[in-house]
DNA sequence: CAGGGGACTTGCAACTAGAATC
DNA sequence: GATTCTAGTTGCAAGTCCCCTG
């Protein structure tokens, strides 16, 4: 509350700042609020609720109105991040704690699951992890032998002894009939009537009302991930080799909550009691628990539209820009790297040049029981090929191996020389699984990036590489000139460089072929079109040549016309299919949503661009 | 100085709602 | 007006990086 009574000019003097980075990735905030007359009245409400007890805390006594003013100098330490330095997130933390999903439904009696050709009744907690594994039976992942394999296991484990020892095999198991159920389930849900749905929309906005949103330092700030996570079985992405495990029901009593002391603390649900009450404002949770796949804390944690989340990614922009300024002095020191008699320099430099001019991950080394992929640091000699000459290119890496989330990075690159031999050095006499850069770890790369300039890391040069080309691409595509779709286009085609940098891949759409063959058809069609046309302005030049007319010169004109027409409608498909084509395994979301400085697309914006940035 | 835990960011896939198309 | 397509949103897995411990 005394914040409120100061934070106005601070707030004016931060406002454009903080606008651009909230709200870079929430179209969804703005939409929600149009869509939410309600939800903007009770902020409304919430607003004029804090400015009344203002008005009353301004009637109290002359001492609480010096302690308002401490109040504020803290805050406005805070604002210039002096806060951040003892490590406050923030000073205040109220919320109702998070949301849990509801409890398991038994199946009708009619949906029975069978053993070898015969039902049998599995009790509640046996048939809930069944139905886990029926819901999925049309996904690819139930035809892996590790999916399934864990999957039983796990599975064996919630049965009862007579449950076991009658279900010993995988393969005599039939979901469909409870497969069935549930297909048929959505299909109800998707006929329900508008009325229907509308009811289910409104208890759902009622529950996003009373949960989604948190108290911090007296502002309301929405929740990004008030839900518990469901139990279900454990999609992992790539060759998991924990896929198909259990991933259990989380109780109430494995959840930590983190709030202020002096607040309502959330209630457990009826019968139920938290694991522990905390009040640590260091952290920026609101509550945790453990997962049991890998032993990892999960988090509820606000929406990136909170200002705290806002003045963090707004940072790191500003680290990506610093970089800019020194970018050129830390190049220069990584090359002389190269030809240093220290081994471990050789490899830091090479790392480094690689994270710079590729935009690679760091590559932090991974725990066994996860899929096997790479970063930067952790690039195995089996993951590069090197060539002479190739392509008519000289000192050629040819990169392949596994990312991030099992995406595939394949790349020929052309190096400098020194490279060249300092990669082929690396990699004598060493076996094709050993470590490429074996001296040096994301530790010491980060630890040497730092002493270069403060809070430089690996994942910096991702974020100015990004910003940077994105920059670049829009000088080069754009002209002034240009009208907007083809600024739109050059808006999207910079994108797209971005996203081709960072390797951000999607699977192709399902329907992709689909589109694409019905996009084929069209523009066959059109060709054939252009060429009846052109055969039509043929016959019709030849007619006007034998008999001229007034009316023959007009009929070739038209067709002209049509002509000209036609091939303007079959390359604007031609464009259309380029550009789908190039779109493909292509995602864009990820850069747009995490390594564009949003000041560059406002920039955009205000030259009437729609750049998918909702400002 | 390795190893692991903790906190926070990044990233793909699935879902969903609204626009486009028939 | 129903159906299909697409873009935006959500869910949660998988990274990065920092800190602590021994």
């Amino acid at each position: 509350m005394t914040k409120e009574k100061h934070s106005p000019g601070k707030a004016a003097e931060k406002e454009p700042t903080a606008r651009t980075t909230k709200e870079k990735k929430r179209g969804q905030e703005k939409k929600r609020k149009s869509n939410s007359l309600e939800h903007d009245e009770a902020k409304k409400n919430k607003v004029k609720k804090e400015e009344d007890e203002y008005e009353d805390k301004k009637e109290e006594s002359e001492k609480k109105a010096k302690q308002a003013e401490e109040e504020a100098d803290k805050w406005k330490w805070w604002e210039e991040g002096k806060h951040a330095e003892n490590g406050q997130k923030w000073r205040s933390l109220e919320h109702k704690g998070p949301l849990f999903p509801p409890e398991y439904e038994p199946l009708p009696s009619s949906v029975s699951f069978l053993y070898n050709g015969t039902p049998v009744i599995l009790r509640p907690a046996t048939e809930e992890v069944a139905t886990f594994y029926a819901k999925m039976l049309d996904h690819e992942f139930t035809t892996k032998e590790v999916f399934q394999n864990n999957f039983f296991t796990d599975w064996k484990e919630v049965m009862t002894e007579t449950e076991r020892q009658l279900i010993s095999d995988l393969s005599q198991c039939d979901f469909s009939n409870i497969h069935k159920y549930f297909v048929e389930k959505t299909e109800e849900k998707r006929n329900m009537t508008k009325e229907e749905k509308q009811v289910l929309k409104e208890e759902a906005n009622k529950l996003t009302e009373e949960y989604g949103y948190c108290l911090l330092d007296g502002h309301r700030e929405k929740i990004g991930n008030f839900r518990v996570e469901p139990p279900g079985l454990f999609r992992g992405r790539g060759e998991h080799p924990k896929m198909g495990k259990l991933k259990k029901r989380v109780q109430p009593e494995d959840v930590i909550i983190n709030c202020s002391k002096d607040v309502k603390i959330p209630e457990p649900p009826p019968g139920h009691r938290w694991k522990k009450v905390q009040h640590d404002n260091t952290v920026t949770w609101l509550a945790s628990w453990v997962e049991n796949i890998h032993g990892h804390i999960k988090y509820i944690m606000l929406n990136p539209s909170s200002k705290l989340k806002g003045e963090k990614d707004w940072q790191k922009y500003e680290t990506a820009r610093k970089l800019k300024l020194s970018v050129d002095s830390i190049r220069s020191e990584y090359q002389s790297a190269w030809t240093s008699c220290e081994m471990k320099q050789r490899q830091y430099g090479v790392a480094l040049y690689f994270i710079d001019k590729l935009a690679l991950r760091a590559g932090n080394e991974k725990d066994d029981d996860t899929a096997d992929t790479v970063g930067c640091c952790s690039l195995r000699v089996e993951h590069i090929n090197l060539h002479r000459h190739l392509d008519s290119l000289d000192y050629v890496v040819e990169f392949d191996f596994l990312g991030k989330d099992s995406i595939r990075y394949y790349n020929k690159v052309p190096v400098e020389k020194q490279v060249y031999k300092n990669l082929k050095l690396f990699m004598n006499s060493k076996n094709p699984d050993d470590d490429l850069f074996d001296r040096i770890s994301t530790t010491y790369l980060n630890k040497k990036l730092n002493e270069a300039m403060p809070g430089l890391t690996a994942k910096v040069f991702r974020t100015f590489n990004a910003s940077t080309t994105l920059q670049e691409q829009l000088n080069q595509l754009t002209t002034d000139d240009m009208t907007l779709p083809e600024k739109i286009l050059a808006y999207n085609r910079a994108n797209r460089a971005v996203a081709i940098l960072c390797n951000h891949q999607r699977a192709a759409p399902k329907t992709f072929e689909k589109s694409m063959q019905l996009l084929q058809e069209k523009i066959k069609k059109k060709q054939e079109e252009v060429e009846k046309a052109k055969k039509e302005l043929k016959q019709a030049k030849k007619e006007h040549k034998q008999l001229p007319s007034e009316v023959s010169k007009k009929l070739v004109q038209k067709m002209e016309k049509t002509v000209k027409r036609l091939l303007e409608q079959l390359k604007k498909l031609q464009l259309l299919e380029t550009d789908r084509n190039e779109n493909k395994v292509i995602a864009l979301g990820t850069s747009k949503l995490n390594y564009l400085d949003p000041r560059i697309s406002v920039a955009c914006k205000k030259g009437g661009v729609e750049t998918g940035f909702p400002l």
